[in-house]
DNA sequence: GCGACAG
DNA sequence: ATCTTGTCGC
């Protein structure tokens, strides 16, 4: 994997926020995705050590079967600070960390948290798609900004999710009778695409198969089958 | 000034 | 995110 520039992590708020304001210039919300994707991948991180220690995990799945073909798990010293708007400042260089252990690169990101669905526009599946150049979308549990109407109550629909006059996401109901999930494009991806990815990942839960197994590994517990096995 | 606020 | 067991409901 390659990143196109030199990108600064020691910086504080005011200079992050200055940098999310150039980055967002660089992504891309139209489709620009590989022909045939056979490897989908989920993002999450956890925390060790109360909080002194950030742990990232990346679950690499084979599409359309959804099975875990890879893993990888990194851990770093934490050293930003959790500020709604500036997540990825604290949890990217763990999760590059993570994919660089991969021995095969996903052809797509599910990250856990906001894409385009930012107050900048640049939520932490735009910055890690950005910085790794693959195709990513935002799969949030919450919602961080914008406005929206109640979804209907059947798997599939979705309303738009806006702010400041601009469709920046997707409410998407996954599941009947739960709490629906705030899908956002991240890069090379338009929205409408990445909400039809994140059904075809999901099964039976609220959130993608590949966020649930990317979460198992970043929160600890590894059962049953290991990892992929090696040449 | 006040409320909101991904993980 | 994390601290943490049982419990309510489909």
């Amino acid at each position: 994997m390659r990143i196109h520039h030199e990108h600064p992590w020691n910086l504080d708020s005011k200079a992050a926020i200055a940098l999310q304001n150039q980055l967002r210039r660089l992504v891309k919300i139209e489709d620009e995705l590989p022909a045939d994707i056979r490897r989908v991948a989920g993002v999450d991180v956890g925390f060790e050590d109360e909080g002194k220690v950030t742990r990232a995990a990346v679950a690499v799945l084979d599409y359309p079967g959804l099975g875990l073909i890879e893993s990888s798990i990194a851990r770093l010293p934490t050293v930003f600070p959790y500020v709604p708007g500036l997540l990825s400042f604290r949890e990217v260089p763990a999760i590059l960390k993570a994919l660089a252990g991969l021995a095969v690169l996903p052809d797509l990101l599910l990250v856990d948290g906001q894409g385009y669905a930012h107050p900048r526009r640049l939520g932490i599946a735009c910055h890690l798609g950005l910085l790794t150049d693959l195709p990513s979308i935002g799969v949030g549990k919450t919602r961080l900004c914008g406005r929206h109407e109640e979804v209907p109550d059947e798997k599939g629909r979705w309303v738009p999710l806006v702010d400041k006059q601009e469709i920046i996401g997707a409410v998407l109901r996954t599941r009947r009778g739960v709490q629906p999930i705030y899908v956002s494009a991240g890069h090379r991806i338009g929205l409408e695409t990445a909400v039809e990815w994140v059904l075809r990942c999901t099964g039976r839960f609220r959130l993608p198969e590949t966020t649930r197994q990317a979460h198992r590994l970043a929160s600890g517990w590894v059962s049953g089958a290991g990892p992929a096995p090696g040449p």
